[in-house]
DNA sequence: CATACTATCGTTAGCCT
DNA sequence: GAGGCTAACGATAGTAT
């Protein structure tokens, strides 16, 4: 039997936040399954992997991941390669492994001049507690920098030698992490309120809705950092 | 003079990966701007926290976040509560009082900063080529890592006090970042060939392309988990 | 590689169940 | 809260620039 429904149709909305708190929970619900397809036809149209994390205003967490969350968050936050792993492979995804963490973080990085600036500012920012350069090199103008620049090469000559025969005693061989052990840091799963069913999602994604992800070894995570404004690289 | 444009509309694709690898560059990138937009309008109508992050098949890293993509990450990584102190709040409200200023005058610092990068890296480039450190970390262990900290801490001893007041004779002082310190390590980055300009976003987003995360202090990041096949909580 | 273009297709606001 | 409905609106495939 026909239904005849009087509805007005979609109408446009001013882009600002929606006052209307039965409104907002709707749309807010409504939105967010559209990203998630969104992000979801993405992988599938174009092999790529995505993770999306949504903060409901209620502190609510959703989440989407492909391959999985935890893979390509991971992958974001070491600079490491997709995990296939291999001897070569291997070696990049050092950080997966204990041993020597702090070595391991490092050798991860890749060589460019802003990966290498990264790596130096955390390696020495607790040695940066003095603002001289602590901007870091960003609060330097060109006298600072041409100092600094001094000062780098005489530091140059004066460091050790030796320094070229240590790394090659270190305890760090790279090809370590191949029998990974590492692996999973998975912790109990906080109490998961909703289990959405699967809905028809291609393989090899996830979809969270409120988990808690396992809580990672201690002070880590990322070093709250600005980045407020918009910023485009 | 008016333009004759022949096109066929929009035609409904089958959701597969796409082979013909320039629509599939195409596509990738309208997506991606599309789904970033979503993300956007979700933030701004739901008051919603979110963050985005796309390896694409050629292992670019894009990346979307509101607040900010490492407030976002952190926040679902320890599950910590949101980080209601300070720099972000104070950066919320002016957001809502001076947006457009603000937005300007972020712009004009990723201007400045990026200009600062440049001369950063060109004056730097010719002692990171000898290779000290050229490697630069990847190549050290712990203990050269210490020794290069200890001549690091000698050389903050040494260098002249001087730069301090250097610095605020510069045309270039950095304090307008709002304190932000810690923030950007993000330094002289590889040739980025797009530099979008900042879209009408609303503010406390950032959105990244090919950015390298400042790296993490020691031994964090997700262990490589599990995670395949679709999950849901 | 990003954009402009336009005909289509997909998403969704408001309302209802 | 989750879904269904419909008409408007927005996103976008294919192509050219």
């Amino acid at each position: 039997m026909p239904r005849i429904v009087n509805t007005i149709g979609c109408r446009k909305i001013e882009m600002k936040k929606i006052t209307k708190e039965s409104n907002l929970q709707v749309t807010f619900s409504k939105r967010r399954k559209g990203l998630f397809k969104k992000a979801s036809e993405l992988c599938t149209l174009c092999a790529a992997d995505v993770a999306i994390i949504i903060f409901s205003p209620g502190e609510k967490v959703f989440s989407f991941g492909h391959p999985s969350i935890d893979c390509v968050v991971n992958r974001f936050l070491t600079g490491a390669p997709p995990q296939t792993s291999g001897f070569m492979e291997a070696s990049r995804n050092a950080s997966l492994c204990n041993l020597n963490a702090e070595v391991t973080e490092l050798s991860e990085l890749e060589e460019t001049e802003k990966k290498r600036s990264v790596m130096l500012n955390t390696l020495l920012k607790p040695t940066l507690e003095q603002n001289w350069w602590a901007g870091p090199f960003e609060g330097m103008n060109l006298p600072q920098l041409e100092l600094l620049k001094a000062s780098m090469e005489e530091l140059k000559n004066t460091f050790p030698l030796q320094a070229d025969r240590i790394q090659f005693q270190g305890s760090n061989p790279p090809q370590f992490l191949a029998g990974s052990s590492s692996s999973s840091v998975l912790l109990p799963q906080q109490a998961q309120p909703q289990l959405n069913q699967p809905q028809l999602l291609p393989a090899n994604q996830t979809f969270y809705e409120n988990s808690l992800m396992p809580l990672l070894p201690t002070g880590q995570g990322l070093n709250n950092m600005s980045g407020f404004g918009p910023t485009f690289y």
